[in-house]
DNA sequence: AAACATTTGTCCGTATGTATA
DNA sequence: ATATACATACGGACAAATGTT
């Protein structure tokens, strides 16, 4: 019997990664609430770990802004306001419009390809009034442009920007609209025509109408 | 006798914070020369600390790009490569030209005096050759503009791609020309102007040309 | 004012994993 | 293959700081 090739890569995480992880994802879908007091004994035992591990969690999230400490008082769980999305969406459009720019002279076939079959889910999903997918198929559309822009100080920016856009989703039910869709028909037409100055303007519209749709609320 | 009113802050900075600060200052400056293996013991020692808050800062400068860790293995200094310029720069303009597009409107007169009082120190700099306070002074006059923003989404990530330049400039001598000075001069009248447009594209045009420059060498 | 309760910060011993002889 | 050396990962005890009674 042939051993497998494709070993399923020895992904031996680390307790404070777990840690993590699960944490992070406990802020963002909302079981921690916003300014919930976070004990590292109390997580620990949650976890059924040291406290060790739980507090290098809760440092790292502290840098991505999902927790705030206070030497000697209290660990908490930031807020999350609605406004704050004013803030996100024109720094997370600048920085797509430049992942897709820079992503023009680098971009495969292969990679047009799918782009194509992501936004068809992500119809498929809108058409189903499933937001909670269409966000995720979202991302995972952006995520292949930002892979082919190949500028790693960018994929770091963008991938903790849309870590608290998808906190602002679970908080505040942000939409995703047909709009979106198309605007990504489009964003697909000008990587085929390697239209660099499009792609630019096609983000830029994009949050300038997110913000109005917001506004209009 | 009166008591001063302007406490110097009770700064009690934590003994991880210390050694953040330390390190952070000591990869920058390359003293911690790029590759070099880092073992907390041993900066335990140097710091006069434990490993508890050397481990700590570690983690929190992997996140920042300057420290890898291989766990179990070892942990690095990162390597700094003259063609990481060309990631850094695109996403450096791209927010700040937006920084100067927010600010627009929020940019007060006090502030852009000191916009002008900076740009005057700047260009000192500059024509006595002084070029590391040319860079320092180059941070300060964006930080005004960032300070006007009032993006903290933005303020973190320019902070976090600055300090990689830094290190840039003392491992590989960036140059801050006569032009750099120009063009915060034209920065400052488009401020006057309330031109938001003229911001954004001076940004841009900034580091088509910093990448130019670099390209000729 | 002072002792107390609570929580974070720090220290250091030990376990675990990795590479090399 | 086994043992050994070495570095990180983790655990638990203690110290320091904050707020309160």
């Amino acid at each position: 019997m042939p051993v497998p090739t494709n070993h399923s890569k020895p992904v031996r995480r680390s307790a404070k990664e777990n840690a993590y992880f699960q944490l992070e994802q406990w802020i963002i879908d909302g079981t921690l609430q916003p300014g919930e007091k976070l004990t590292d004994i109390e997580l620990a035992q949650a976890l059924n770990l040291s406290r060790t591990p739980i507090r290098e969690a809760l440092q790292l999230l502290e840098v991505v802004g999902f927790v705030k400490m206070y030497p000697g008082k209290a660990t908490t769980v930031t807020e999350v306001f609605k406004e704050d999305i004013k803030d996100l969406l024109p720094a997370l459009a600048v920085l797509q419009a430049l992942a897709g720019e820079l992503a023009v002279p680098n971009i495969t076939e292969e990679q047009i390809s799918r782009l194509e079959e992501t936004n068809f889910r992500f119809a498929q999903a809108i058409k189903e009034k499933d937001s909670f997918n269409a966000l995720k198929i979202d991302e995972e559309f952006h995520r292949i442009i930002i892979e082919a822009a190949q500028n790693p100080y960018i994929t770091t920016m963008l991938s903790r920007l849309q870590s608290h856009v998808r906190r602002q989703f679970f908080h505040h039910s942000l939409e995703l609209t047909e709009v979106s869709w198309k605007e990504h028909e489009e964003i697909i037409q000008a990587f085929k025509e390697k239209d660099a100055e499009r792609l630019i303007s096609l983000s830029k519209n994009n949050w300038i109408r997110s913000i109005e749709e917001m506004n209009a609320k």
